[in-house]
DNA sequence: ACTATTTTGTCACCAAATGTCACAAAGTCC
DNA sequence: GGACTTTGTGACATTTGGTGACAAAATAGT
């Protein structure tokens, strides 16, 4: 049962419902109803109760889910509790966004170093997390147990990056470079493309 | 039958497609096989081509498509080959990531204003657009047309700056910051969420 | 010219995921 | 106590996606 994989719809779900929940929580709400959260996410309320209610009775009838509970429950499904360290490559203009942002915090993500290969950003500060050289990589990804990869780097060099990191073992790349990269099989990566979405959300705009 | 709404999933996938083509395109490629396209989406090839064939015969047996042939079918299937102005409000670290990257103007979104409240900020240049006083707003977006709206604010503003854009009748909003939005229902709202989709991520890694 | 190989375009079929309606049970509010 | 809200859950239709199969078209090699 609890072995069982989830299906990539579910999983993608209820990532979305902890979105929701983490931000509302910031809001300084307590608890919510599953018809709120399909207002956020788009996600039919009764599929919604259904995705959770596969797991447990979180719910409150008549109330809605508690906030902090429900966090804890989607994590505890989502196998994600504890905290992930990622690699940050590029202290550009990107990845300085992406440091100080504090969405990957959110989710337990922790930014374990930045690294860039200028030595005018080697050193600096960013955040309060002081950029090192591109040459530590193999270091870091060993003594801090790296899961994570994020590239905020031009796209001419994501590739050479993605393959070190393969090269140390590390399995799961965000790339935010719109360079295709190629890696082995049991490698993920995730690029993002805003402006894939751009033309979908476009498209439904102008039917 | 030209006028039926492509399903969300086939109008998602062809997104993909298209990004993958206009990569491979830079990347000095002509032609690509189904099976190479499904490499870089985790698309099924059979798929792939079902998805394509239900359009046209887009492709040559025994060597692929055509890449500039393609990208120019799948635009008019979307019925975004034109060019689409949007407005970027937020001159920050993340405002002139996204400015000076290019990943809009591949797929023919054209920058049209960016905007700030911060007087060192506004009067500046970024790329080659020159930041203006938020105020501009209600006339950038008229005199343009300016059809999607890009949030790269903090998150305590990103609600207000929503809000305008829909008095102003823009009906998409790319939301970069980690606020929940609320707008009316005819508004779309895409908010990227790279912490989600690498929670995502982790779990099909950690099972 | 002939053969082997590649790759599209399509069939048919199955399994899985999603949308929808319905409704009892549990809780809150007045 | 009665009205209302909201979850949990069942049943069912529909859609979607995955898969295997295979002929037809194109290329490359001999």
């Amino acid at each position: 049962m609890s072995s069982d994989r989830l299906t990539l719809g579910v999983a993608a779900r209820l990532s979305r419902y902890l979105q929701v929940l983490t931000q509302a929580k910031k809001m300084g709400k307590t608890s919510i109803s599953s018809q709120a959260i399909s207002e956020y996410t788009n996600v039919n309320p009764t599929q919604i109760r259904r995705d959770l209610s596969g797991f447990g009775k979180f719910g409150k009838r008549g109330v809605g889910y508690d906030i902090d509970g429900l966090i804890a429950q989607i994590r505890k499904i989502l196998r994600t509790s504890g905290q992930h360290n990622i690699a940050l490559f590029g202290a550009g203009n990107l990845g300085q966004a992406i440091a100080t942002s504090g969405v990957f915090a959110d989710h337990g993500f922790r930014i374990s170093a930045i690294f860039d290969v200028d030595p005018d950003r080697v050193g600096v500060k960013v955040g309060d997390i002081t950029v090192r050289h591109y040459d530590e990589l193999e270091s870091v990804v060993a003594d801090d147990g790296v899961m994570v990869g994020v590239l905020a780097v031009p796209s001419s060099a994501a590739q050479e990056v993605a393959d070190d990191l393969v090269a140390h073992g590390v399995k799961i790349i965000f790339n935010y470079s719109d360079a295709l990269l190629s890696v082995p099989s049991d490698v993920t990566v995730h690029t993002s493309s805003p402006a894939v979405e751009l033309l979908h959300a476009l498209y439904f705009y102008l039917t």
